[in-house]
DNA sequence: CTCAGCTGTTTTTTT
DNA sequence: AACAGCTGAG
């Protein structure tokens, strides 16, 4: 095969060593995607059959490159292959074999919203004090427990569990864990963790299916090995049990992701799992400069936890990294922003050979404003995905509803949007009843009258029951596209929208076609095989990110979790400062500011060519300006590889400010709540001017502001139920204003 | 029932 | 700064 020639010995010996248990420790930029793809193609061309193989990795961008790239190896043979992310394979696999574990094989999938969404009702339902049992705490812990395998049983018998949650002073967590998983059943929903979860159910308890699937699926490859958890690695390990022919790619020292449940001790101990492991290192680096390699190296060797891999490269010494100090995180961006036009003009290069890496998303903001005002074309990945928007969801969940009308958590959005009469106490009516009898929602609303009688609440039900059934007729009998345009037509969703003509509702209104859109596509995509809606259905809960309107010329920002696996010429990484990143909330332990310090590492072998490094001495954080110190990281990296740039100083980062009760504005009343009764005359402002709703002000609208004079609108937002205003004043510069306590002046 | 206004919380990171 | 849930007036 021609295209082994390419690779080094250890390469190759990982691509040709197809049987048995293997453990591939590949070093950042060894070449670990290639060794893999080469891998599968290296099998295929052997002789084995696709369908026998499966692959899992982390993300579907991955998981898509890599089938790519063996299709063009292999040929249109690799599309049968068992190939996506852990949740997705299993989630596939839990819809063939439903059945066994008492779901219905049209079962929803619940995005982290709904979760939280089930866990308030839950917790509101049981009378908890939500200040004491936070959603977000509680849904961790009980994510924790499912990806240790731990079921509601076993978690309300564990001692140290119990124990725990009464410490923190949360004895109910159990009870609640309990009910959502009851919830999630009666609802016929798996949420992320219980698409593992629950295959390990599945394979424990029938055999059957599992010797199915571990017959079926002869060579078992995974990718990112270092970030799987518990359930992950237990279902690997049964699938493979037969067969043995598990091939583990991964690098400890890239351990990003405990949080989210991976186990680092799943790369450790593999050894002692497979007696007969056979282990191939592949410390080459082909990516990145010595330089680069040297600080990388730098970094990690401060972690205790690691396995011994030496990582070199024969690649150029190359520049010394560059570190910036800047006096605020506006300068920060402005200093990237000039350095990367300086980098460009000097060497003659692309946008996309840029890449700015954070460590929250809250930072693009500083870096976005200074790309823009120097004309640079920029793309943020990841982020609020386009699947996550409202108007998204909203007709989502129409669809999910009629595809599954136990969909509790799609049931509660759709109930009432678009607005039918039917509110929140009708809704908890509801929700007793169905509890009352031990009914579906579904089951309940259908047969209004029977448990409402006559009135006006039956009545909008009844609306509501003809219409969700017209969808599901539509839904039996259409394709998924026609289907879905009706939904959005009937339901009132696009009416609606089309009514809103403010700027967010025209961008609203086109996602929404956009929606229908992407749903045609996949339609006519020769290569799906279901184009029902279903099917679309199945796909689209686990997309995460939107890598749709990928610009090929535009410098990429994004976190470094998301950049993992990617390369680029000139990496910044930016906002390197101590409770920053390292995160404040990571320094709780030893484990943790090791794992920041993967992720630091992570972040460095990135670069190919240059790498800057900057951090800023006040920034805002949590609203409010805040004095910063270096990353106790900076220090980590020798000053052999590393250079210090001093930069001028700059301005302050200027914001915007809240007018509120606390806030008095000469010429207003003490009382805030005057919409609509806001009088030109009684405060003194002049006859030229009327007062304006907020949704009637435009951008470009000349106003005047009492406090602040004359001014632009330069933008509107929306933010919650909120919206603001970004006015340009003449004699005080921009001044951000929330427009249901500052009122506007439009000229007329 | 509905909405604007108000209050309190939040920031890691993602399938 | 940004967001989301809650409340009370209409």
């Amino acid at each position: 095969m021609s295209f082994l020639e390419s690779l080094n010995e250890p390469q190759r010996e990982a691509v040709i060593n197809t049987d048995g248990p293997l453990m591939i420790i590949a070093g950042a930029g060894s070449g670990k995607t290639r060794v893999l793809t080469y891998r599968i193609a290296y099998l295929i061309n052997q002789g084995v059959d696709p369908f026998n193989i499966l692959a899992l990795t982390f993300t579907n961008k991955a998981a898509r490159e890599m089938r790519e790239r063996i299709e063009y190896l292999v040929g249109g043979e690799a599309r049968n292959l068992w190939m996506g992310t852990f949740h997705s394979i299993f989630a596939r696999i839990l819809r063939y074999e439903a059945n066994k574990i008492g779901f219905d094989s049209n079962f929803t999938i619940y995005d982290t919203d709904d979760s939280k969404s089930l866990l308030r009702s839950i917790i509101k339902e049981k009378r908890l004090d939500d200040k004491i049992y936070k959603v977000n705490g509680v849904l961790a812990r009980i994510s924790s427990a499912k990806n240790n395998l731990i079921s509601w049983q076993s978690y309300s018998a564990n001692t140290e569990l119990v124990l725990e949650d009464e410490a923190s002073r949360r004895p109910k967590i159990a009870d609640i864990y309990k009910t959502y998983v009851q919830r999630c059943f009666k609802a016929n929903a798996m949420d992320f963790d219980d698409l593992l979860f629950n295959t390990n159910v599945l394979f424990r308890d029938h055999l059957d299916a599992l010797n199915k699937y571990q017959h079926k699926f002869k060579y078992v490859m995974i990718d990112e090995f270092q970030d799987t958890n518990i359930s992950q690695y237990a279902i690997t390990r049964k699938l493979s049990n037969l067969h043995q022919n598990i091939a583990v790619v991964g690098d400890d020292a890239q351990s990003i992701y405990a949080f989210r449940g991976a186990n680092i001790q799943n790369i450790l101990n593999f050894e002692s799992d497979y007696p007969d492991l056979r282990t191939i290192r592949l410390e080459q680096n082909y990516r990145s400069t010595q330089n680069i390699v040297n600080a990388a190296n730098s970094v990690i060797k401060n972690n205790t936890k690691q396995l011994k891999k030496k990582v070199w490269t024969h690649n150029i010494l190359g520049d010394k990294l560059e570190l910036f100090k800047a006096v605020s995180d506006g300068e920060e961006g402005r200093l990237i922003a000039s350095s990367i036009f300086q980098e460009k003009m000097n060497h003659g290069l692309p946008n996309s050979d840029f890449c700015v890496l954070y460590r929250t998303n809250s930072q693009s903001r500083a870096i976005e404003e200074a790309l823009r005002s120097n004309n640079i074309k920029y793309k943020i990945i990841g982020g609020l995905s386009f699947y996550q928007r409202k108007e998204i969801k909203d007709l989502l969940a129409y669809l999910r509803f009629a595809v599954n009308p136990q969909d509790e958590e799609a049931f509660k959005r759709i109930i009432n949007y678009p607005k039918r009469g039917i509110g929140n106490t009708s809704v908890e009516k509801i929700i007793v009843a169905a509890a009352d009898h031990g009914l579906t929602l579904w089951e309940v609303v259908s047969q209004a009258q029977r448990f409402f009688g006559n009135g006006r609440l039956t009545t909008a039900l009844e609306g509501f029951t003809v219409m969700i059934k017209s969808f599901m007729l539509a839904i039996k009998n259409k394709d998924a596209y026609k289907a879905a345009s009706q939904v959005a037509k009937s339901s009132g969703i696009i009416k609606e929208l089309y009514d809103d003509r403010t700027v967010e509702g025209r961008v609203r209104y086109e996602n929404l076609q956009e929606l229908l859109n992407s749903i045609k596509a996949f339609v006519d995509d020769p290569e799906t095989e279901d184009k029902s809606l279903e099917s679309f259905l199945q796909e689209v809960a686990l997309y995460t990110t939107s890598d749709a309107d990928t610009d090929p010329d535009a410098v990429t920002l994004m976190t470094i979790h998301m950049s993992k696996g990617l390369e680029f010429s000139h990496v910044y990484i930016v906002g390197i400062e101590e409770d920053l990143f390292p995160s404040q909330l990571m320094l709780s332990s030893r484990e943790d500011l090791e794992e920041e310090r993967r992720l630091f590492y992570v972040a460095i072998t990135r670069a190919k060519k240059k790498l800057f490094l900057s951090y800023a001495l006040q920034r805002y954080r949590f609203g409010q300006l805040k004095p910063c110190e270096p990353s106790r990281f900076l220090e980590e990296i020798s000053h052999d590889y590393l250079n210090t740039v001093n930069t001028v100083t700059g301005s302050r980062p200027s914001s915007g400010f809240r007018l509120n009760k606390k806030t008095p504005v000469s010429g207003l009343k003490k009382k805030s709540n005057f919409a609509g009764k806001f009088n030109a005359k009684k405060h003194q402002v002049s006859e030229n001017f009327t007062p304006n709703k907020p949704e009637e002000l435009e951008q470009g609208h000349r106003v005047e502001h009492i406090k602040f004079g004359f001014g632009t609108i330069t933008q509107i937002d929306n933010h919650g139920s909120d919206k603001r205003a970004k006015v340009n004043f003449d004699n005080f510069g921009e001044k951000t204003l929330i427009l249901s306590f500052a009122k506007l002046m439009i000229h007329k």
